[in-house]
RNA sequence: GCCGAAGUGGCGGAAUGGUAGACGCGUGCGACUCAAAAUCGCAUAUCGCAAGGUGUGAGGGUUCGAGUCCCUCCUUCGGCACCA
């Protein structure tokens, strides 16, 4: 008789020998086995475990488990993204510094991650925060300051006017105003570090055609880097200069009707222009207008006619009005543009508008404006060709250049924040920046700051810093006080992972060469452009400085999907309706929430799944009829027992491998079902819980040793279906007159169709159908389907 | 508006172009019990007494055969959003 589930008497037993034994530890590569660099996203230490860390660490833990017993010498790793924001507020709250918060928070979520019973490889781990971690995230960032990839450029930021200070995007509230202090955020001009991001726009792009990733992430990116084709071409004004301009649609120049400028334009200041103070005018308010507005793509078109500038038309001569218009972004493409109303929606909004002429010089339809396809009119001599025929003529008639635009922006990394990366830059007493050598990294983050917010960056009020930086580099220089954006720390940790106690460098190329590319990376939706494009990146610059091996970091990406309350709702404490994981752990134990959640729905769909109580009873009740299945063991067990087995091993290492959780929980328990009436013999019953293993690591842990095992279950190898049982005898399969489903014949498995005609002929259930058919033709599938076609009588 | 994903029972979801609804939840009936819970057994897409129909968001198409492939449309969710 089968002793009681007692989750509670064993699961933290075992989680103890584990990690006393340190049987997941990975220690040094073995070239004996293949490898295989599972990776999650990297938690924020706030200090709490809630059902997305579990859903995000143990599930995966399945996979990881299996590839283990595998055969695959599989790494694991865990650790903390652990500078950021939360802590500042937390210390500021609780009047406490952000360091002893968050370690104090590392400590206590280590202790819970524990509990979880996942596979992890804890002798690889590693912290934003430690000194040994950001002192190479520095030492990257200085490099790549060297070779031009990180500098000192302007950047449009959002600015609070209350605070003084620059927030992020995630900080500006939807409706335009901040989160700190409710004023309306503008954009503002400021000079900042940034990384040269767009130097690898193209390969960003075209290195995804290699990934093993799914097509809407890869669209997602390249969505996000938004590469256009077309061409750059001049016009040239009244005053002599010429004005540059990007286009897609050159094959449209014969009905551009006036040019306009962003209000940023660095030409605009240099122009006589009559109505001089307007156009002024216009600039500051464009400037100064919130980001309210600016959001609102729907809102009325504004502009102002530069009076006395005009533009001649390079194709046709014609001379055209010239304005400034915030519908312009300064940023993208030349800050430019050739208004053609009659075939684009925003300029034919704006002629609209303003009563300017609109020209249709693309034949298709008379509604306007029209961006089909069609053939040129009112175009001169290139009447009548196609787009495609005209475009290369109009180019090389104007001598464009042939060019490509990027949406992507280079990234601005400074953040006017305590708790992160000092930007290890000096600058001399004339003001130019140096970098801080290898020998004073880490540059700390000095601890002398009231980092309580005030608009001024916390670290300039840092006496220490100052006093450092005069003692190093000399009297009358200046440390860089702003710290580095967090998407910096999460660009690299998956390199350091595999070489965490390396003194040299940041990690070896050796170390690289035997782990790296991650094989699988498992993630949250919300990073597939932020964190997954600039770790990319950040791979690709190291790989371009020949401080990476690889070009690319993770050769697959899943994106998980998102747990729901119970109500359906995302779980918030507002809404009432978080399900604590520590809570269902006491209830139900560790193996039944991990399980639970791999059962829910397929993990790699982006999809949402409520928690479900009755759901989470149901794979209980199962793990508890696992833990009675030993008083079903019989001295020999029925061949179809034998069969079932070998169907389950197959499936469920199929399913494990394509990340399938869920199909692969139900195979189990249909094996369960089975052999709890037919009964199992004491060889297979083992076998079933390895294979069980990597879903409920405690209770089968606890079996495998009731039955005298003194070595874990985990260090077993995951067994192989036996061809010979997993073809039956008969195979029944259903017969269909005219595609029509009519019936069902039991065949031998291998039957030809002879024989199926054979048995046919017997069928009493179809005896009568074909009594009234002539048949004409035969479809024989063996093993899926007989379909007779014929005429009824 | 653009890009992407998805629409299957009361619910979560299964289904290499080949018997739609596996598995689980829920529900109903039964067993056990003084009773309830737990557990076990049976049933459970839908219309129909039945024979037999009808069914995977809607409508077309390809095919011997379509949830699956193609076209048009609708709805929901996610991302981007004046990017020339």
């Amino acid at each position: 008789m089968h002793k009681r589930y007692q989750h509670q008497d064993f699961e933290g037993k075992w989680q103890q020998v584990w990690a006393d034994q340190k049987i997941y530890d990975v220690g040094e590569r073995d070239e004996t086995k293949e490898k295989e660099y599972v990776l999650v996203e990297w938690p924020y230490p706030s200090g709490n475990l809630h059902v997305g860390h579990w859903y995000a660490f143990g599930v995966p833990d399945i996979y990881v488990r299996f590839k283990r017993m595998s055969g695959k010498q599989v790494l694991y790793p865990m650790g903390f993204d652990a500078f950021g924001l939360p802590a500042e507020n937390a210390a500021i709250k609780r009047n406490i510094n952000p360091k002893d918060w968050t370690e104090s928070n590392i400590a206590y979520m280590k202790q819970q991650l524990l509990s979880m019973g996942n596979a992890f490889s804890w002798d690889k781990t590693t912290a934003s925060i430690d000194e040994d971690y950001y002192r190479w995230t520095q030492w990257m960032f200085t490099e790549f300051f060297k070779h031009d990839l990180a500098f000192r450029g302007v950047a449009t930021v959002n600015w609070d006017p209350i605070d003084n200070t620059v927030i992020a995007n995630e900080q500006v509230l939807a409706d335009g105003t901040s989160e700190r202090s409710g004023a309306v955020v503008i954009k503002k001009e400021l000079p900042q570090w940034m990384l040269k991001i767009t130097n690898f726009a193209n390969e960003l792009i075209d290195d995804l055609d290699s990934l093993d990733w799914p097509h809407f992430i890869k669209e997602g990116q390249r969505q996000w880097i938004g590469r256009s084709k077309g061409a750059e071409l001049s016009f040239t004004l009244s005053s002599g200069d010429r004005v540059a301009v990007f286009t897609t649609r050159i094959d449209t120049l014969f009905g551009v009707t006036y040019l306009v400028l962003a209000p940023e334009h660095p030409l605009i200041p240099t122009l006589t222009i009559i109505n001089h103070d307007e156009v002024t005018t216009y600039i500051a308010t464009a400037a100064q207008k919130a980001e309210q507005d600016r959001l609102d793509a729907t809102k009325e078109k504004t502009g102002v006619r530069l009076e006395g500038v005009t533009a001649t038309n390079p194709i046709s001569g014609e001379v055209i009005p010239v304005f400034v218009a915030d519908y312009v972004i300064g940023s993208y493409g030349t800050g430019a543009v050739m208004a053609v109303p009659a075939h684009d929606a925003r300029d034919y909004e704006f002629a609209r508008k303003f009563e300017l002429p609109i020209i249709q010089v693309i034949s298709g339809t008379d509604e306007l404006p029209y961006s089909g396809p069609g053939q040129l009119t009112n175009s001169g001599s290139l009447n009548g060709l196609s787009i495609e025929e005209a475009t290369p003529r109009i180019i090389e008639k104007v001598g464009a250049n042939v060019t490509e635009t990027f949406r992507l922006r280079d990234w601005s990394i400074g953040r006017q924040r305590y708790w992160g990366v000092p930007i290890p830059i000096v600058y001399d007493p004339s003001g130019q920046a140096h970098p801080v050598p290898l020998e004073h990294l880490p540059w700390r983050l000095p601890t002398d700051v009231d980092f309580t917010p005030t608009g001024e960056a916390p670290l300039a009020k840092s006496v220490e810093l100052k006093e450092r930086t005069e003692r190093i580099f000399g009297a009358g220089w200046t440390p860089e006080v702003e710290t580095m954006d967090t998407f910096v720390d999460s660009s690299w940790y998956f390199l350091r992972y595999i070489d965490n106690k390396n003194d040299e460098i940041f990690s070896s190329l050796e170390k690289q060469r035997q782990w790296m590319p991650v094989d699988t990376y498992f993630g949250g939706a919300e990073h597939t452009t932020m964190h997954v494009l600039y770790s990319r990146f950040w791979q690709k610059a190291l790989h371009k400085l020949e401080l990476a091996v690889h070009n690319e970091p993770y050769l697959r990406r899943f994106n998980r999907g998102l747990v729901l309350g119970t109500d359906g709702n995302k779980m918030s404490k507002s809404k009432g309706n978080v399900i604590d994981p520590d809570e269902q752990v006491k209830l139900v134990g560790a193996d039944t929430v991990k399980m639970y959640l791999a059962f829910m729905g397929p993990y790699t769909e982006t999809t949402t799944y409520p928690w479900d109580m009755g759901g989470i009873a149901g794979i209980r009740r199962f793990l508890e009829r696992v833990n009675g299945l030993v008083d079903h063991i019989i001295d020999t067990e029925p061949r179809s027992s034998t069969e079932q087995l070998h169907r389950a091993i197959a499936k469920v290492c199929n399913d494990f491998n394509h990340c399938k959780f869920n199909t692969a929980i139900s195979a189990l328990m249909i094996y369960v079902n089975h052999v709890e009436k037919a009964g199992l013999s004491k060889a297979s019953y083992e076998t079933f819980l390895t294979i069980l293993a990597p879903l409920a690591p405690h209770l089968t842990e606890e079996l495998w040793a009731t039955l005298g095992h003194t070595a874990s279950i985990h260090l077993e190898s995951f067994p192989e279906a036996d061809e010979t049982y997993l073809k039956a005898d008969t195979v029944t399969i259903g017969v269909q007159i005219n595609g029509k489903l009519r019936g069902q014949l039991t065949l031998p498995s291998e039957a030809d169709e002879a024989t199926a005609r054979a048995h046919l002929a017997e069928s009493e259930e179809l005896k009568g159908r074909l009594e009234r058919l002539t048949i004409t033709k035969i479809i024989y599938v063996p093993g899926k389907i007989l379909n007779i076609i014929g005429t009824e009588i």
